[in-house]
DNA sequence: ATTCGATATTAACTTTTGTTAGAAAACTTT
DNA sequence: AAAGTTTTCTAACAAAAGTTAATATCGAAT
C-alpha cells in the first residue's frame, strides 16, 4: 500500500524491514477512494489526522473571493499531507483531487505511534516535510522571478523527478494529467500564455505532450535551459540516476 | 531574551512560567550581532542548530545563475530560522539579513531538551512551523495571482500584522527597513513598477512611506482592497486586536 | 556644509502577458 | 455514430509590467 511512500523516504535513508512494515500497515487501517476534480478537504475544516496519497494526483490550492484561484502544491502517490495541521485551528487552503484519487486517512494516534517506536522513520517523516516546504520555497521562486517558458519547463521538471522518485516514469516519459487551465493557475499564467509557452516548449524540440502523457526529450538539456537544480528536492545523489525501469 | 518569540508563541497557547523560563535560558546560550546586509547561511552550508531571530530583519533568498534573486521569506523578531533542518544534507537557499540582527543560535540538543520537557511549548513551535510554512503558500498565491497593487498591498499588511503580533508596532505605524529593490525582489516586480505602485497607494491614501517607517491609514480598507485575509497567519482571533499600546 | 553613494522618482519606450472570442480537436455520453 | 461538453489552439487587440536612462533626494561620512 504505501509502496511509493516508502520508495521515496528510501532516498533519504534505507529503513528497516519493521519500519516499513509498520507504515505499511498504518495505511491500510482506513482507505477512501474520491474522484476526478472533487474537494477532499475545504477551506475551514478542522483537519483531522493525515492523509498519504495512494493513488492519482491531488492539489492544494487557495481561491480568491473574485474566483481566481492558486494551486499551490501538487500531491503525487506518496505523498502525505499535513502531518501536524491538526494544531492549526483550521484549513486556510483546500485540497482536491486531479485525478480519481486513493487515500489512506492515518489516525494522528497512528503516526504517533509510528514515530514513537521508529526512530529513523521519524526521521524519514521529518525529511518529508522539510522536502515539502522546500518545494513551496522554489515555487515562489519559480512564479516570482522566472519568465512563462522557464516557469514552466520547471514545473515540468520538477513533477517529472518527482514521479521517477516514487517510480512513475518510464524513461523520458510520465503521466501529466493537469489540463492547461491548471497548468496555468499553478504557474500564475492566463491559459492562452500556457498554451503559447507549452507550443514553444514543444517547437523547440524539449518535450511533446499529447493526451495525458509528457515526454521530456532531452532533460539535461530543459533542466539548463529553465535554470532547474533538484537539489531542492534532496533525493541525494541529485535525484538523477534512478530510472523506475533501470533498477 | 525571547521576549518577542514568547510574544508570538501566546498568540497560540499560554505558556507556563517554566516554558517561557526555559526558552528564555535557551535563548541566552549563544547570541551573535550580524551587521546590516550580510549573509548569516550560505546555500550549500551544512545547517547546524535553530536561529532565533532576537532583533532585526533578515530574509531567506534565493540566486538565480544569472542574477536574478528572490526573497522567499522575511525572518522577524521571535522568528525561529529553521527548526529541524539539520535533517537535510545542506541549505537549498541563503538567509541574509536586511538590517543589523541579534541572533540565538540554539544548539540541537538544547532543542531536543526543550520539547522534549515541555509539551505545550513543543506545541506551540510546532504551531510556529506550520505557520511559516502557510506563509509561504500565502506568499504563492499573492506572486501568482494578485496584481502589482495587490501584491504589494498584502505584503505590508502581513508585515504590519506579524510585526503587531510582537508588539512591535506603534498605533497605525511600523519600521519598514526594506528598500525598493528589496520590495521588489520580493514580490516579483521590478524596482520601477513598485516604485510606481507605492505612489498609488499613497495617492489614493492608504498608506504613508517614508523614512525607514510605514503607515497604514486605513488597515480595513487595505485588507478589503487587496483581499487580505489574516487567517493563514494563525493568530486567533483573527489576529486583529492586539495593538501594541492598547495592552 | 560638502561630497559621495545609495535610493527613489520620473519619463519614454518595449516586451510580455492578459483578454476576448471564435474555431478545431478530443472526449463523453447517449 | 451523433450530440454535447470540455479542452486545446489561434488571432487580434489591450493592459500590465519591464527596461533604460536621466534626475532628484536622502543619508552617511568627511
Amino acid at each position: 500500500m504505501a509502496e511509493f511512500l516508502i520508495r521515496k523516504l528510501e532516498h533519504f535513508a534505507s529503513l528497516s524491514f519493521d519500519d516499513k512494515h509498520a507504515l505499511d500497515q498504518a495505511s491500510r487501517q482506513r482507505t477512501r477512494r474520491i474522484r476526478s476534480r472533487d474537494d477532499i478537504v475545504h477551506e475551514g475544516d478542522l483537519p483531522q489526522g493525515v492523509n498519504l496519497i495512494l493513488d492519482g494526483w491531488a492539489c492544494r490550492y487557495k481561491t480568491l473571493e473574485d474566483g481566481r484561484r492558486q494551486i499551490i502544491a501538487y500531491l503525487l502517490p506518496g505523498d502525505l499531507c499535513d502531518q501536524n495541521v491538526s494544531i492549526l485551528g483550521e484549513m486556510d487552503h483546500s485540497i482536491g483531487t486531479v485525478t480519481a484519487v486513493t487515500l489512506a486517512e492515518i489516525p494522528t494516534e497512528t503516526m504517533r505511534q509510528l514515530t514513537a517506536g521508529h526512530a529513523r522513520l521519524s526521521q524519514a517523516l521529518c525529511w518529508e516535510a522539510l522536502v515539502a516546504a522546500a518545494i513551496q520555497r522554489e515555487w515562489t521562486v519559480n512564479i516570482g522571478q522566472r519568465t512563462a517558458f522557464e516557469r514552466l519547463g520547471h514545473l515540468l521538471c520538477e513533477l517529472y523527478v518527482r514521479l521517477r522518485a516514487v517510480g512513475l516514469t518510464q524513461g523520458t516519459t510520465c503521466e501529466l494529467p493537469l489540463t492547461q487551465a491548471e497548468i496555468a493557475d499553478t504557474i500564475g499564467l492566463s491559459v492562452v500564455h500556457v498554451n503559447r509557452t507549452l507550443q514553444e516548449l514543444r517547437s523547440v524540440g524539449l518535450i511533446s505532450l499529447r493526451g495525458r502523457e509528457l515526454t521530456i526529450h532531452r532533460l539535461e538539456a530543459l533542466q539548463r535551459a529553465v535554470q532547474f537544480n533538484p537539489n531542492y528536492l534532496h533525493l541525494g545523489r541529485e535525484g538523477r540516476h534512478l530510472d523506475s525501469n533501470e533498477a
